[in-house]
DNA sequence: GTATGACTTGATCAAGTGATCAAATCATGC
DNA sequence: GCATGATTTGATCACTTGATCAAGTCATAC
């Protein structure tokens, strides 16, 4: 019995592996990783009890395909853009905001509601600081992110050191449950249409940070 | 059997019930209202199996039961303060994340453990919509929470007045979150006390709608 | 003290749970 | 064709789950 955890690009067919990652991607989103049997999974699938267990061990190898499948192109974007800033001679916060939000927010775009059962799950994950995110954080993320506070130090010089981690981590909380709910939730969002909410959530960022 | 189900301030002893409502109220903010099990409640407690059951019904029932009992203390500290600014001459957009946040603030550290695994809980049920959260809100909050986008609108007559939800909701999900983790998060809080991570959140969201 | 109603116990039920595995099926290169 | 390994099936294990209930305990009023 091969396994296939502990794949990170693995790009062949896996039809099955594949659409349980989907299923089970969504299902966590909606309802929490504990909150949702593997059975449950496998027969949203349609599939025998076995599968699962037989792709990905048991419910924490589950979950680390999940996050793996996306962390890379995800991270990919978010270090393109880091760099981009890294490189620029002079950098705003609006900027720096920018490169936070619009990486995950087109991820949504172009993977519809894959993307957004991502992020949701992302959501969850980080307000938990779920040891399996965490672990996952600390091998795809800590590849750009840790050039981040210096950004936002570049950006807005008359914040005081230390409080910039505090600052970007109320960011970061209000970007991923924001970007999270953008869709299920009720009546939150009526009147405006869906760009101009993420417009609308850069600008309320970066006033925070304090132009 | 009476179901002590449906008493908003039945101040009596209750001492098996009111243990049963604190303990569930922890863990379901540290795991999640779905991924606890009543019979895991009913151990916690050091009682027998079907305790719970007599005092509650079902899940739900235990849910409302935790709901209801903290909202009643908590909405009268909010509406206080809304009326207060109701009546002043001028009101700043500080004045009225003060109102949203310092209440929930005090909460927590009055009731210390219990306080904050309430903000807990409350955060997951605003997060995912829950019915049943929504239910309660309804019941409770819109005594006087209906003001709140009218004082946004006096305090910052420059944003327009469809934005002004939106950016309430990025407020309430930054500010629920913030309050949520800011005890047992790993070193997301490090290096700054207690105090002024509350008055740098409250900074940071007054900012956020453009002082 | 005893009767009444509130509360608690612990056994029990049917259904669901994660996990395991031999057997069956499928795909592929030879 | 067929051999090999990857995948899927479905039965089965021991265990947990939410719920129910008769029996027992407790407190209080009378």
């Amino acid at each position: 019995m091969p396994l296939n955890m502990n794949k990170t690009a693995d790009s062949s067919e896996h039809k099955t592996r594949d659409k349980i990652l989907t299923i089970a991607e969504q299902m966590f989103a909606d309802k929490g990783v504990d909150a949702v049997s593997l059975r449950g999974i496998n027969a949203a699938c349609g599939v025998s009890p076995g599968v699962l267990h037989y792709h990905f061990g048991n419910r924490e190898g589950l979950l680390i395909g999940i996050l793996q499948r996306r962390m890379d192109p995800l991270m990919a974007l978010r270090r393109e853009r880091i760099m981009a800033l890294m490189d620029s001679e002079t950098v705003s916060i609006e900027q720096v905001v920018r490169m936070l939000v619009e990486p995950l927010a087109s991820f949504i775009d172009e993977d519809g509601q894959g993307g957004r059962a991502y992020i949701k799950l992302i959501s969850r994950l980080y307000a938990d600081n779920h040891p399996v995110f965490e672990q996952i954080s600390r091998q795809y993320i800590e590849q750009g992110n840790h050039h981040i506070p210096g950004l936002i130090a570049r950006a807005c010089p008359h914040i005081a050191a230390e409080q910039i981690p505090v600052l970007l981590g109320f960011c970061n909380t209000c970007m991923l449950q924001t970007l999270a709910q953008q869709d299920g939730g009720p009546k939150h969002w009526q009147g405006t249409e869906q760009g101009s909410e993420v417009e609308l959530l850069i600008k309320f960022l970066s006033q925070g940070f304090g132009q």
